[in-house]
DNA sequence: TCCAGAAATCGGCTTGACATATATCTTTTG
DNA sequence: CAAAAGATATATGTCAAGCCGATTTCTGGA
């Protein structure tokens, strides 16, 4: 008998899911940073003794989640934190019908009420003029709706980065593939003008708040954008 | 020549990343539900006209991040929606030193008081009897720290189900593994029977404020609890 | 000393082959 | 005729060897 790899009590759980964890546990072990290389595959082949094709999937795999870059001809190294994966299983959730629109907007209300009170306490001079520039950037081409959604994400994200709250900024990304599929959708429940230029107020009555650093008042103003816009997707029939 | 496939205007993204949005975006067109399968591998590389190995790291890569369910001789299926990736994304971040065990203590505040105030409204009355329950067992093996911790871990996650927002959960749960991870120190600032019962007491409160069904007391009692437990960490030099 | 070119290394992708698990069809049998 | 048993096709799991192009490293010469 020729069992050098354990005494498969168990039905193995994959010599690949193996090679993951092997990997992960040398980024932890060898307390590697961003940036830091990895060892090569061929190496990973010889301490794991298994071919090639596994120690790639399993480099791939990890790649895809994006916890390690890859590149050819370089070695791999270790990621700076991405939303890669998370975007990807909201975005499974959402075309698999498991979550709805609405459940994300709770959690993105939820949370951006908590990141905007964050960024009224501890934003930077840069980072409230980057918020506002965002609004501005809004009201200037509300008559391109493309481009004034481009500028709401971003003022959702730089508000999450002025929480300097990495973890608040990794969901508030990962959710912002979604508000790209439906933002529209809302967009064109406020018919009017006035509807829609009353929108963009809303944003920088936020961003007003947190220029002033008024923490409360910024959370205030979330609510009711959210509000809203929860209540033009239920009025355009979002289920 | 023979470009069947794209222009190759720009120095292609490889053919691994496009395989893997061949498959998410059959998964969209087809409609497919959590356990409907997916093409063949073989079937994938004759579509793709790449080889079987490219489909195999697209497939990989997928199931890795548990969107899909692999196993010997099935084809894939679509996969129900899972924690997985996520969690791993935080552990790289936590490894890595990305960010720290407080920022995920401050986004699972956020986000757990608003679960216990959802749950408050919205709990079954067996959701409500599997919370209890939870902190019951915590009370019965008070002695045993593991099993505490476990309990205390299948409580967050009950109030996270019992929101009735499975976004909520995903995101409770891809937490549990921090959690598992200082659990412990936490715990043993708590020195005396007294100071841990008395945390222990304080699920039981958010338990009952749940089964009342008053969400205002139930995130007070929330806040309360997590404010004590980022002092406990903190006391402990959890940077 | 510095730099250009050769050589070694590394990942990207292909082909082919074999093992094993599962599903499907076919035949045999009660 | 139906159910069990066996054969066959299909599917994934893993390995091996090799070629290409990108990158790094070594090395020898200006």
């Amino acid at each position: 008998m020729q069992e050098l790899t354990d005494p498969a009590v168990e039905p193995s759980p994959g010599l690949v899911s193996t090679a993951i964890q092997a990997i992960t546990q040398h980024i932890r072990s060898e307390g590697l940073a961003p940036g830091d290389p990895l060892p090569s595959e061929a190496a990973m082949t010889r301490q794991l003794n298994v071919s090639r094709t596994v120690v790639r999937e399993a480099f791939r795999s990890l790649s895809a989640m994006r916890l390690i870059d890859m590149s050819a001809g370089r070695r791999a190294t270790v990621a700076k934190l991405d939303t890669g994966a998370m975007s990807m299983v909201i975005e499974h959730g959402i075309t698999t019908q498991q979550i709805s629109v609405q459940q994300v907007y709770d959690v993105r209300r939820t949370i951006e009420m908590r990141t905007v009170a964050l960024a009224a306490l501890r934003r930077t001079d840069t980072e409230a003029v980057a918020i506002a520039q965002s609004a501005r950037l809004m009201r200037e081409n509300f008559k391109n709706p493309e481009t004034v959604m481009e500028h709401d994400i971003a003022f959702h994200e730089a508000i999450a980065t002025a929480s300097h709250n990495p973890v608040f900024s990794l969901i508030v990304t990962a959710f912002s593939g979604v508000t790209r599929r439906t933002w529209v959708i809302g967009w064109r429940t406020r018919s009017s003008d006035e509807d829609q230029l009353k929108m963009i107020k809303g944003h920088e009555d936020i961003a007003d708040a947190i220029l002033k650093g008024d923490p409360r008042l910024a959370a205030q103003h979330m609510a009711e954008h959210f509000d809203k816009s929860v209540k033009a997707l239920i009025d355009a029939g979002i289920a």
